[in-house]
DNA sequence: GTAGGGTTAG
């Protein structure tokens, strides 16, 4: 059975299936019907031959006689991965289940919803049930697994894995250092075939959590003679390794290309900077940090409170914690925990009692404060 | 238009 098929039109038929799509290039809509080709479950297939000149290499396809169309696994991935976000793993499994068509995305987010849920069986199960699996697959399987601390089952099915990227490369090198394996994740590092920004941020970061920052600061100088561009979630990592070894001239360097770069406005530079200021006992750059701009975000408000705090000066501390309340932020665990810590520390018994009372009573559960903090980031 | 890799306070 043969079907025409025409460049530059947003639907077209194949067989009995109709598939909608906005993309105009051929190729595109090629890869589309591929992929829904591919993927679906159907035991049942039309032989179709696209007859383009362009698409020589898809000669020969199946299309599902079934009808469903490209949009509505779209917006049924969608659904699941709305139902895994608001951990409701059943739902997404039900519907995940009903679906005539799959495609690899879907396959893949219903995999990840496992892990995010927390069922590791299913995942597995799911994993194992998927029809055709692309380093995409793996790479969800492996960074799910290394997130339960099941490192040695990620280390098997990194060795599997048909086809490695750089980003599977780049989740099993993390995923050692989550799980205490410096060594290990040192070693990929150095056997990895071509390493880009992100795993040389993923190294630096890593060295931090595992108490290395001499290492990552390092690595950093290494990262910028190999010609390597870092970005602002490097330089995040990076001014964190600064003020963990409280190195001032390094860091006020740093602060520079960030300011250069326009890096100053994003949250997660500027909450480190003003720790780093903190740690280097320099509370007037603290200050002037905070004060280039308004902030919303509950963590650089934090940082601030934190920074007066760890350089004794509570009272001043205490006006951060009320200002967060007067410009709208409101604190969450961290805030209250310094502020909290500054009461005691001045002795400001009443004030420390009011926290308390307001910390205690009225506040939120842990779900609601990481929503609130996903808001204010 | 949808799936996997690095970031912030305590």
């Amino acid at each position: 059975m043969i079907r025409k098929f025409k460049v530059e039109q947003r639907s077209f038929d194949i067989s009995r299936t109709t598939l909608h799509t906005k993309v105009a290039k051929s190729t595109r809509c090629l890869t589309v019907i591929a992929n829904y080709v591919k993927q679906s479950t159907f035991a049942e297939y039309i032989p179709v031959t696209f007859d383009h000149p362009k698409n020589q290499r898809l000669n020969e396809a199946f299309v599902s006689p079934n009808k469903l169309s490209y949009p509505d696994i779209y917006s049924c991935t969608k659904r699941i991965q709305g139902y895994v976000r608001n951990n409701r793993l059943n739902d997404a499994l039900k519907l995940f289940e009903e679906m005539p068509v799959r495609d690899a995305v879907m396959w893949n987010s219903m995999i990840k919803g496992c892990f995010d849920c927390g069922n590791l069986e299913v995942g597995f199960k799911l994993f194992e049930e998927m029809p055709e699996r692309n380093v995409v697959s793996w790479t969800t399987m492996i960074n799910g697994l290394l997130t339960h601390g099941r490192t040695e089952a990620a280390e098997q099915l990194f060795r599997e894995m048909p086809l490695k990227d750089e980003a599977a490369w780049n989740s099993m090198i993390y995923g050692y250092f989550v799980n205490g394996r410096v060594e290990d994740a040192v070693r990929l590092f150095h056997e990895m075939p071509s390493r880009s920004v992100i795993s040389w941020s993923s190294m630096i970061s890593g060295f931090n959590q595992a108490g290395k920052s001499d290492d990552a600061l390092l690595l950093f100088k290494q990262m910028l003679s190999c010609g390597v561009r870092p970005t602002s979630v490097t330089f995040s990592s990076v001014i964190t390794a600064c003020a963990n070894v409280r190195n001032l001239h390094l860091g006020v360097e740093i602060h520079g290309h960030v300011v250069k770069l326009g890096y100053l406005s994003d949250t997660y530079v500027t909450a480190p900077l003003i720790t780093f200021y903190a740690h280097c006992k320099d509370i007037d750059s603290c200050c002037k940090v905070f004060k280039e701009k308004m902030h919303i975000s509950v963590v650089v408000w934090t940082s601030l409170l934190t920074g007066y705090s760890l350089n004794c000066k509570h009272e001043e501390a205490l006006e951060v914690f009320a200002d967060m309340f007067r410009f709208g932020v409101l604190p969450n665990q961290s805030s209250f925990t310094s502020a909290l810590n500054s009461c005691c520390e001045v002795e400001a018994s009443d004030r420390g009692k009011e926290i308390n009372g307001a910390a205690s009573e009225n506040f939120l559960t842990r779900q609601d404060q990481r929503l609130l903090n996903k808001e204010g980031a």
